[in-house]
DNA sequence: TTAAATTAAGATAAAAGAGTCTTAAATAAG
DNA sequence: CTTATTTAAGACTCTTTTATCTTAATTTAA
């Protein structure tokens, strides 16, 4: 898994929250049923995201989440930094400390390619095409069945 | 992380013999020792490697593992799946089940290349060419400083 | 035959990741 | 003002992965 499972929850959540939260905030009850998603672990996860400023959360009734910036300036890599950190994409494969260019592990040179290119999928795919995406292709962002 | 540790340790160690043991076996103390991996956990992970018989063991004093077969022969892939299993290889990037063409994730179109290059790349890499690979440009399979 | 070396196997422990539960604080609405 | 709703925060539990420890079985060689 190149994402833990708190970084896969909370992409999938962002794109929730994009992609119902037109205007108002979105209760973090209603992502965890509409996901499959541990209530009150969906919640430190969302809170953490809150921290790092991309979204931004109102208590009490009425509550909730929402983006804190437009949909089309937050890429998927900013929710992975706050969530795994941006070592992901540099360890080694091998798990060998400072791999490189300088001092690389013999599996370098074919790893480092398509390291790069999940960086940059992450950097270059925003949430606001993401949503966009999903909903003309009726694609989904949970295990649950769909309901009408 | 792609691979578990007890894979890293175990592609790592599959090196280290392939690249030491040239018609006899290594001790899994020396292998240890030499890679920094902690002994009693290796001894299990290569015991899984010869039950998947991708290695021999010889018991008692002069013991040690051993390569089943040609190093030319045996493919990263091999270790993996003995190791962490196939699925990694197929797994969905947000963690939804049955993602795939039929039923794609947002990301998957983005995701099932790298994916697939990934795998290439362990199934193409045989021990036998890494190790020579390591050797001829004096790579490192440890995190320790190498020793004279 | 005895001692040393070495893998096999199983129990246990430590660490990390994932998930649950309870209480506090804030807000809206009656 | 009171109640219901909702996020915040912290403690706690469970599971998986990683690591350690002990004993058994096997083999070599003195």
């Amino acid at each position: 898994m190149i994402l833990s499972k708190s970084c896969v929850y909370a992409i999938r959540a962002a794109l929730y929250v994009t992609a119902n939260g037109k205007g108002s905030y979105v209760s973090i009850r209603e992502i965890a049923e509409k996901l499959d998603i541990p209530f009150h672990f969906l919640t430190k996860i969302l809170q953490t995201l809150t921290e790092n400023n991309l979204m931004t959360s109102f208590r009490g009734a009425k509550g909730g989440v929402a983006l804190a910036r437009a949909e089309e300036s937050i890429s998927l890599i900013e929710i992975v930094k706050a969530i795994d950190g941006m070592d992901i994409f540099k360890e080694c494969v091998l798990g060998l400390p400072n791999c490189g260019f300088d001092r690389p592990c013999p599996l370098h040179d074919e790893m480092v390619g398509v390291r790069d290119q999940i960086k940059q999928t992450f950097e270059q795919t925003t949430l606001g095409y993401l949503a966009k995406k999903t909903k003309d292709n009726n694609f989904r962002i949970s295990a649950l069945a769909i309901s009408a």
